[in-house]
DNA sequence: ATGAGTGCAAATGTTTTGCATTGGC
DNA sequence: GCCAATGCAAAACATTTGCACTCAT
C-alpha cells in the first residue's frame, strides 16, 4: 500500500523522502482515519524528532493535490486529512462527546442532485456532508449517566 | 425583525448595545447572508469606525448561543455566521468560481436518517451539508468565454 | 451604581512564506 | 551536481483572553 502510494507520487514528478514516507506512513499506521496537521506532526516527531511543521503542510498540500489524501474540515474549525485510496467516496459520523469519527459510504447525492435540478440553476460538482451525534460508546454512557437526571 | 431579534436577546438578560445592535443590522442589511466575523467588522465600521474585532467575536459567540445566528465553516476554514430566523433549516450552494452562496431548503436528512439506523449504532443530532458547484452567472461566463476566469 | 459589555493589547493556535541549507535523483 | 524539498524563523491570519474602563439598565 505505501509503496503503491509512494509510486503514485514519483509518477507525478515528485521525490520520495524520509519525511513524505513518513507522514505517509502516519496516516496508514493510525487507529484515527481523520488526521490533522498536529496530530500528523506529533505522530512521526513520537519516533524521531525530525519532521518540521513546515513541512507537514507543503506536503498535505502535495498529497492533496495529486489526489492521495482528502480535506475535510469538522466544525471545530481545523483541517483534518484523510488517505484518498480508490477515490472511495464516503462520509463521516462525527460523536459531539467525544469527537470520535465513523466512516458512511452512504451517501444522498442522487436525490440531492435529482432537488437542485428541478429548484436551481446550479451546477452541482461536489459536497460535503458530515452527520454529528452520538456514537455507540457515549449513547451507553449518556443512558448510565441519565439515570441519575432523570429529565426528559 | 430587528426589534424582535433584539427583544429575544432581552429576554435572555443580555443588554441591547450600539454594538449588537450593528451587528444584528450588518446581517439584516447585507445582500451577502453569510457573513465572516471580519466582513461584520467591516460592514459595521465602514460607517462609524468603533467596533472592534473581540466585541465582533464576543458577540457571534453569543448570538450563537442564543440561537439568533448560526454557524457554518466553508472548505476555506473561515467561519461564517448567518442569521437563525424562524430556524429555518437549509443547506447550501457554493460557487467555486464566485464564491457566491445560494440557499436550498431541501435537505435528505430523512433518507440519511433511514440509513444510518440500519448501518450503524450512531444516533444523529445535526448535519451539514453543502454542495459546491457553479452558480448560474458563471456557468453562463464558462460557456461564452471559457478562457476569462472569474475572480474569487 | 453596578455589573455586563467594550476596547485595547497581547497571547494563542493554525497555516503560510522567505531564505539558506540539504538530500534524492 | 542540480533543483526540489526541508528546516528555521518569522509573518500572516483567525480567534481568544486579561484587564481596566464604560455604559445600559
Amino acid at each position: 500500500m505505501r509503496e503503491q502510494l509512494e509510486a503514485l507520487l514519483k509518477k507525478q514528478g515528485f521525490k520520495i523522502t524520509n519525511q513524505r514516507k513518513a507522514i505517509i506512513s502516519a496516516f496508514l499506521n493510525s487507529k484515527k482515519h481523520l488526521l490533522t496537521a498536529a496530530e500528523v506532526h506529533d505522530i512521526v516527531n513520537k519516533d524521531n524528532n525530525t519532521l518540521n511543521f513546515s513541512t507537514v503542510y507543503r506536503n498535505l498540500e502535495i498529497l492533496l493535490k495529486t489526489g492521495l489524501i482528502k480535506r475535510v474540515n469538522l466544525d471545530n474549525g481545523v483541517n483534518s486529512y484523510e488517505l484518498n485510496i480508490d477515490n472511495h467516496h464516503h462520509h463521516h459520523l462525527i460523536c459531539l462527546a467525544c469527537g470520535d469519527t465513523e466512516t458512511i459510504t452512504y451517501c444522498p447525492i442522487e436525490e440531492i442532485n435529482k432537488n437542485i435540478q428541478q429548484s436551481s440553476k446550479f451546477t452541482p460538482i461536489d459536497h460535503k456532508l458530515e452527520i454529528y451525534g452520538y456514537c455507540i460508546k457515549c449513547n451507553r454512557n449518556n443512558e448510565k449517566s441519565s439515570e441519575k437526571q432523570s429529565n426528559t
